[in-house]
RNA sequence: GGGUCCGUAGCUCAGUCAGGCUAGAGCGGCGGACUCUUAAUCCGUAGGCCGCGGGUUCAAUUCCCGUCGGACCCGCCA
């Protein structure tokens, strides 16, 4: 029943609030608390990658709020196997699956392997959202033994953690399996070797490419037998045992997760406790995203909605906005949303800089919500707020030699610029989002229209006294005339005309539009129509 | 079989760190105004057992339990 407001006011504040009582309560050093996100590896990156993000990293803004040092970990999961090749890969990759992602090329060529590719289009977004953070990438990680002492624990209770395994999810492979996938030193598969013994004087384990199904496919396993040295780099642990051992060894005390790996969470909390003896880090277990057909958006499906394409139509924050604006529920969510967000952070700015009234309680937590979409460095004043529909719809209409000029006068008469206001930075990016927008998604059609025979006199009238009219007003007025003089209600004939020259059913004063959009064209269109009917 | 989320106006949804006045918004609908129309504007208006049933409370859309309906995740692997 506190009334107080902690932090920003946001679930995040509470959060953090929480982690920096339960670190307390353990009596935990707190000179450093880590967050921690994976950072896929093996997909294009989705929108759900980023919720991961975003939400880990607001915990840690929270945490610094609080006067708590943190950072975010972002830890690679480059070391892990190709398991399916994504759509709009090449089926030629398929020969790489079962191998790390790390040690296969990029099938784009750009990269020095398919994981860096992978991992560099979401480290990509994270960079465009402001998100910071300290970057592992597994394959290092186990190159350099970072984990090794962890790995030896696990490897030497081997038992008890396949006990845990089937304890919490009933699944038994790891009563007589090792959590841990070496790398055939023969066919340098990963996912095909089963490890079945470690001895903790050499340090190695013991295994067998012996191949693996995976989702009704098999991928042979060359039948080598070998040893492996867990200093070496080559071998992983497994899911089931790594996510305990990253957090040991790393120190993190907080990670959010998606309820899809609710299970593993589960299984490496236990290991983690009872296995490695470190307290485990609190969690928060958010929904998955939905594309709107309601079906998860996956890495592999042919669904992918990245980061990168709503880069084409929004703001990094106004994604940012969607990630952090609710924590709880399963959002399904489109292309056709970023609009709306665009709009909302808009009207969260209005709130930040005073210009829109709202109680008192919910400014403290849009602000709040504001300061978290700009992690925390918000703008020192607000930009021009101009609807994502008006700028889209203003682009379409904007004859596209003199675009910018047609933008500026509208918006100037609009109200939205001063008299002799331009174009800044931030709108030009508008329109930017605006044009990619109509492009993809609101293509001008050609549209057939039936005119009537007054319509047809109409414009045969208006095309006589176009040839000879320069001035946006009078041009209006012919317009006007030509309608009256053949018994056509104004309404109706503008409507034809919008129609005729823009395929939309109402549009921009015309008297001034037909200048801008090139009379010859106007009276080329117009005859078109007139000829076709 | 285990678990999670959702259910609020015709539609899309707010209302989730914090239970509190008469439950909101946008779009749509309906009625009207404006003979010179810039997502047209302006005015007015209807429409809700907040899925259902219990419980906690002075007070529940909000918290708890149950239930129905919808969706998703897990039950291979990671």
């Amino acid at each position: 029943m506190s009334e107080e407001t902690i932090g920003h006011g946001t679930w995040y504040d509470m959060m953090a609030k929480k982690v920096i009582e339960r670190e307390r309560s353990l009596n935990r050093d707190m000179s450093k608390v880590r967050t921690e996100m994976g950072l896929g590896a093996s997909g294009f990156p989705h929108i759900g990658s980023l919720g991961d993000a975003s939400r880990s990293y607001a915990v840690t803004l929270a945490l610094k709020n609080l006067n708590c040092n943190s950072e975010l970990i972002a830890f690679c999961d480059d070391k892990d196997g190709l398991r399916k090749v994504p759509a709009g890969i090449s089926k030629d990759m398929e020969k790489y699956l079962g191998y790390s992602v790390s040690s296969i090329p990029d099938p784009f060529g750009c990269h020095e392997s398919y994981g860096k590719h992978m991992s560099s289009l979401l480290l990509d977004a994270l960079d465009k959202c402001g998100i910071e953070y300290k970057y592992y990438s597994a394959k290092q990680v186990y190159e350099e033994g970072l984990l090794l002492n962890e790995i030896r624990t696990i490897l030497i209770n081997a038992k008890k953690v396949g006990e845990i395994v089937k304890q919490e999810v009933g699944q038994e492979t790891y009563t007589e399996v090792l959590p841990f996938f070496a790398v055939c030193e023969k066919c340098g598969h990963l996912y095909t070797t089963r490890a079945y013994k470690f001895d903790p004087k050499t340090d190695k384990v013991s295994y067998k490419c012996e191949g693996l199904e995976i989702r009704g496919k098999l991928i042979a396993g060359c039948g080598h037998e070998g040893e492996v040295d867990i200093k070496s780099g080559e071998g992983k642990l497994t899911w089931k045992s790594e996510f305990a051992a990253r957090w040991k060894a790393l120190d993190i005390r907080f990670e959010a997760y998606g309820k899809d790996i609710a299970d593993s969470v589960r299984i490496n909390d236990r290991i983690c406790r009872e296995v490695l003896c470190f307290e485990p880090p609190s969690h928060a277990k958010y929904e998955m995203f939905l594309d709107k057909g309601g079906k998860k958006i996956s890495k592999s499906a042919g669904n992918v909605f990245t980061p990168q394409v709503w880069f084409n139509y929004g703001s990094p924050q106004s994604l940012l906005l969607l990630m952090l604006k609710r924590f709880v529920g399963t959002r399904t969510l489109g292309v056709s949303d970023i609009p709306a967000y665009m709009n909302e952070l808009d009207s969260l700015e209005e709130v930040y800089f005073g210009k829109k009234q709202v109680g008192e309680k919910e400014a403290t937590k849009l602000k709040g919500l504001y300061l978290y979409c700009y992690v925390m460095k918000p703008p020192a004043k607000p930009s021009v707020h101009v609807p994502y529909n008006l700028m889209a719809f203003l682009v379409k209409m904007a004859p596209k030699e003199c675009l910018n000029d047609y933008v500026t006068e509208k918006l100037q008469s609009y109200g939205y610029l001063q008299k002799n206001q331009t174009l800044d930075a931030n709108l030009l990016q508008r329109i930017k989002y605006a044009l990619n927008w109509t492009r993809d998604f609101e293509e001008i059609k050609e549209t057939e229209v039936e005119l009537t025979a007054e319509e047809k006199k109409a414009i045969a009238e208006l095309i006589t006294k176009l040839q000879t009219e320069d001035d946006p007003d009078k041009i209006q007025n012919a317009i006007f005339n030509a309608a009256k003089d053949n018994a056509i209600k104004p309404g109706a004939f503008f409507k034809t005309l919008y129609q005729v020259l823009m395929g939309a059913p109402q549009g921009p004063r015309l008297g001034p539009y037909v200048l801008a959009m090139g009379k010859q064209n106007v009276l080329a269109a117009l005859q078109r129509v007139l000829s076709k009917s």
